[in-house]
DNA sequence: ATCAGTTTGAGTCAAATTGACTATAACTAA
DNA sequence: TTAGTTATAGTCAATTTGACTCAAACTGAT
């Protein structure tokens, strides 16, 4: 599927941030930082879309929890914690979601294995992230509280670590995957109109798109069922309701469970 | 870029493969398993083109290194090591892929982190997976020897660990890289004719390609430069020889460093 | 009840792209 | 010199795309 733009120019490639970060050095000095063994950690980027606050329309927003401890003590960073020994990659993800933001994610995929070496100024540590997606009405009831708050994905601060990256990389990953296909639909509940998967979209990829055009290219798509529907109680004529057929892709790591 | 082919059916989506594995038990009990820490390996998917032995056509083959302790003694797996600390995770798997076959990869690229919970029946390891594409010439000169050694990627048997599940999605990786656009050419020299190109495609995507529609495809993408020089020596019509200018997609973890 | 305003949804049309195919050029081997 | 083979250009119908028009269906204000 393609989808044509008819507005601002789109960011193709990955974006390579240049951050200053400050970093906060502690009593580990190097010889320690190379013996301990490089620990693992799982976080997740979680997208989700709520309306603007100045437009109204849908935008991109994800949630982060303040750190409250060092390194980067009281900055925002990706919900994430320690891989526990008695579940996979994905299921320490999908409860580490759960525990920091009450969230239960319609999709979540690998999205990479950050590894660097200064990463965090304490320890080596590797990072296996990954990103979700979570449906408005999940969305909306996420914890929030002093130390876990939604931020527009175009409008984060400095975060902690090479946070700020990670987000980029997987603002970059989600843009690709919705051009490639069957992903905007997560964002969706089961039924949703035409309007509402565009909307995703501009949303996404930041620009306007010929609601004609859109229709029918998704329409062109065997993914997209028809139901006999209507979408009541808006202000002008009803849209017909749809509902999406594909499966999600299977998690490389899961095969044998398939 | 749209390749179409006017062959055989295609592989869509991941091959779920499921095999028989004979899992060798060692000493250590549930509860060793479980207090370890998961340790970390790096280990490499190594794509080269090769002629078949049969037809003499490129097709492709992959090394791999036979294992000389248990689990799986004996058995073939994909080359791999624990995680050094003063290396990133793509200079590890640079390094390995080097140590174990010689090889200096053209294009290398993380593939994922796997970290099933009983993907060894010793200890709970995750290794993060990088895939690499070698050029002919690099190929040629790779060690061989009693326990590393060359296979046709559709003709393995029965590999250690979950490695044939991870040589399937490295594969279904490769086939989807090249159907979007600029890898192909990391199998080939700096120049090379638009047959070679074609080449590559039909090995990898298993299919034969139109010469004529082909050729308009490729020479329509902007990373392709007509060199003024012609390959000769051939039996027939030499053909132009042209240069990829494109550059390679940064990894993620990296991007502070460029 | 009627009309203005807005969104849904179908359709038109020229331009661009694709897939199947033809034809000629340029070389080697016999 | 000729037959065989590959390289390369080009033709043409079918399909897809991007820009656009227009009727249908609803609400809210007059």
């Amino acid at each position: 599927m393609t989808i044509t733009n008819r507005g601002r120019p789109q960011t193709g490639r990955p974006i390579a941030a240049k951050r200053v970060i400050t970093v906060y050095t502690t009593s580990a000095n190097v010889a320690e930082r190379q013996s301990a063994p490089p620990s693992l950690a799982i976080s997740t980027v979680i997208f989700a879309l709520r309306p603007s606050e100045s437009s109204g329309r849908p935008t991109l927003w994800l949630p982060l929890v303040r750190r409250i401890r060092e390194p980067f003590k009281g900055l925002w960073a990706l919900p994430g914690g320690p891989l526990t020994h008695a579940e996979s990659l994905q299921d320490a993800a999908s409860r580490n979601l759960r525990d920091t933001t009450g969230l239960a994610p319609s999709y979540l995929e690998q999205l990479y294995a950050f590894g660097g070496m200064h990463r965090s100024p304490t320890q080596r540590v590797v990072s296996i992230v990954y990103w979700a997606l979570v449906q408005p009405t999940e969305a909306a009831l996420a914890d929030e509280s002093e130390n876990v708050r939604w931020f527009r994905a175009d409008k984060l601060g400095s975060l902690a670590f090479d946070h700020n990256g990670i987000v980029d990389y997987a603002l970059w990953r989600l843009r690709n995957k919705l051009a490639y296909g069957s992903i905007a639909y997560h964002f969706l509940g089961e039924y949703f109109t035409l309007a509402q998967v565009r909307e995703v979209y501009e949303a996404v990829l930041d620009t306007q798109l010929d609601p004609a055009n859109f229709r029918r290219q998704i329409k062109s798509t065997p993914e997209i069922e028809e139901t006999g529907e209507y979408l009541q109680g808006g202000k002008h004529r009803p849209p017909r309701l749809y509902r999406f057929t594909g499966r999600p892709g299977l998690d490389p790591d899961n095969r044998s469970t398939s």
